[in-house]
DNA sequence: TATAATATATAGATTATCTATATATGTCAA
DNA sequence: TTGACATATATAGATAATCTATATATTATA
C-alpha cells in the first residue's frame, strides 16, 4: 500500500539518522534501504534526500567522504556523528510520543513503550 | 513533553474524523478534546482548524449546523458524513501502514495490526 | 547503440502546518 | 463596573518539509 505523503513529513530525518546508526551509507542507497526494510511502503525521493543530507550534515548531525567502488564509479559515504546520535534519540522519542498520542485518540490500547 | 509538530502533519484530518465518528462537536470542543484525549501532546491551533473544517465540508466529509448553547453562545457544529466515515477508515489503514513501516525501519517489532 | 539503472544535485511548486490578527460574547475577580 | 481571561469562529500571510521536474554523468544490459 502506497503511504500518504504527507504522514512521511518529520520523520525523514530520524529514519535517516537510524539507517546511518547501522552502518555508513550513500544517498542512493539509503533510498533502497528504506524501500525495502518498509516493504516498499517508502519511496523517498533523490529530490528529497540530498537537500536533506546536505542539511543534516550542515547542522553537524553527519559528516561525509567520497570512496571509489569496484566499478569505478565515485560515491559520497554519509556517517553519523555523536550529535547525530543525540539528536536521533530525541527524535525516537518523539516519535513514540506522538504515535501514542494519536492512538490514544484512535481509541485503541497505546502501543508506545517505555 | 511536546510533539513535534511536523509529525502532525497529514493526521489532522484523521483525528478530526475520529471525533466527530463518535459525536457531533464544534471546533473549540475539538482542540479541548484533542487535547485531553492526547495527555497535552496535541495542541490543535485554531488556526488550523477553522479552514480544515471548511475544507472538509467541502468534500463532503463533513455537514454544519448551528446551535444556540444555554449560556446564548451560538456554536457551529459538525457532523461527519457517510463519506467521511468511508475516508476515516482508509486514513486509518494508511496510518496503521505508516507506523509498521517507520517501527519496521527503526528495528523493532512491527506494531501493525490486520 | 539505445535504454535503463546507478548516483548526485538544484530550482521551483505544492501543501499542511503555523503565527498573527480580527471580531464578538461570557465569566470572574478586583 | 471594568478589565482580564476564556470561549468561539474566522482569515491572511509565513514557514517548512515534502514533491516534481530537470540536469549531469557513469555503468549495465538488451
Amino acid at each position: 500500500m502506497a503511504i500518504d505523503k504527507s504522514l512521511l513529513t518529520g520523520s525523514t530525518t530520524m529514519l535517516i539518522l537510524k539507517l546511518l546508526d547501522e552502518t555508513n551509507m550513500y544517498g542512493y542507497q539509503m533510498i533502497e534501504e528504506l524501500r525495502k526494510k518498509s516493504n516498499n511502503a517508502f519511496e523517498l525521493k533523490a529530490g528529497t534526500l540530498y537537500p536533506l543530507l546536505h542539511t543534516l550534515e550542515q547542522k553537524n548531525m553527519l559528516t561525509s567522504y567520497e570512496e571509489t567502488a569496484d566499478n569505478a564509479r565515485v560515491r559520497k559515504y554519509y556517517s553519523i556523528t555523536k550529535n547525530g546520535r543525540k539528536q536521533l534519540k530525541e527524535k525516537k522519542e518523539e516519535w513514540k510520543a506522538y504515535t501514542a498520542a494519536v492512538n490514544g485518540v484512535l481509541g485503541g490500547a497505546s502501543f508506545a513503550t517505555a
